[in-house]
DNA sequence: GTCAGTAGGTGAGGTAACCTCACTATGAGG
DNA sequence: CCTCATAGTGAGGTTACCTCACCTACTGAC
């Protein structure tokens, strides 16, 4: 009686999670693309090199150099001289950047929450606890 | 100590899901939106009109067309006068195309169930009945 | 030291999968 | 039969990626 297998169930439920992010950021004018960047760089406050940017988000790292153009060109991001190696840049958030992350974090945990709502007390912490197990210890 | 919000590990996962998906389907030479495409006009024999597809797809009637395009370019996908209604069009599968999406469904599946095989099987059963319960009634 | 090879970043140009707008042909209701 | 709506598509644009070629700067072997 149920055709889906379980995969499509976390797929389904990805999709609407989603949707609700890309609805609760479009206030902002951010596009998940970029919101990931911006997590990404606010991880390390030290500065993020392009390359490392791109390979977390698994990208070609000439495609991180145009991501950075737009964050920058937005005011989100700084680009600066790595003073270690005068080949490479570093990436960090400016202020605004910084306020727009919380945010996003803050609309981002709210949408899934909306989404996840239906769930009793007891069965979110099931699925939390059987989503760690899968997804592991990896970030 | 856990950093990430359940919506966080369920998008973790469906990436994952994703990934093993794409991994799976290169060999066909299929993209993801392709393969997307190529199930919903599976799931009706009388055949399904382009608008229809793209509300199920949720995207521009426009960009309907361009999806059955390429779908009929490969010779997966048939386009046929509509006889009820000449401005329209019904698109079925050849039978190339049915050979195809069985094997995509069949490939799809194992590859999910490789990435959720960490879980035992009351894990399985309980993840799959959480799920069951957010994704809802609607397909 | 210097020279070869490698690593960091970017310019140029391409693609896939979307979009909107404008248009034609057909259908349906007053 | 005339107006308005609907089905599909041509033209042209955008976004987020890609590869290839290139320059600059570091690094290790000699």
């Amino acid at each position: 009686m149920d055709p889906h297998t379980t995969g499509d169930l976390v797929m389904a439920l990805a999709r609407r999670i989603r949707r609700a992010h890309v609805e609760a950021l479009s206030a902002w004018h951010v596009t998940p693309s970029q919101s990931r960047a911006l997590r990404v760089i606010s991880l390390d406050e030290d500065g993020v090199r392009p390359s490392v940017l791109a390979e977390q988000l698994r990208i070609a790292p000439r495609s991180a150099t145009d991501v950075v153009d737009t964050l920058e060109e937005r005011g989100w991001v700084r680009r600066a001289p790595d003073p270690t190696d005068r080949r490479a840049t570093t990436l960090s958030l400016t202020d605004s950047g910084r306020e727009l992350v919380a945010a996003i974090d803050d609309v981002r945990r709210r949408a899934s929450e909306e989404v996840l709502d239906v769930l009793s007390d007891a069965q979110s912490r099931t699925l939390h606890e059987i989503l760690s197990v899968v997804v592991g210890e990896d970030q």
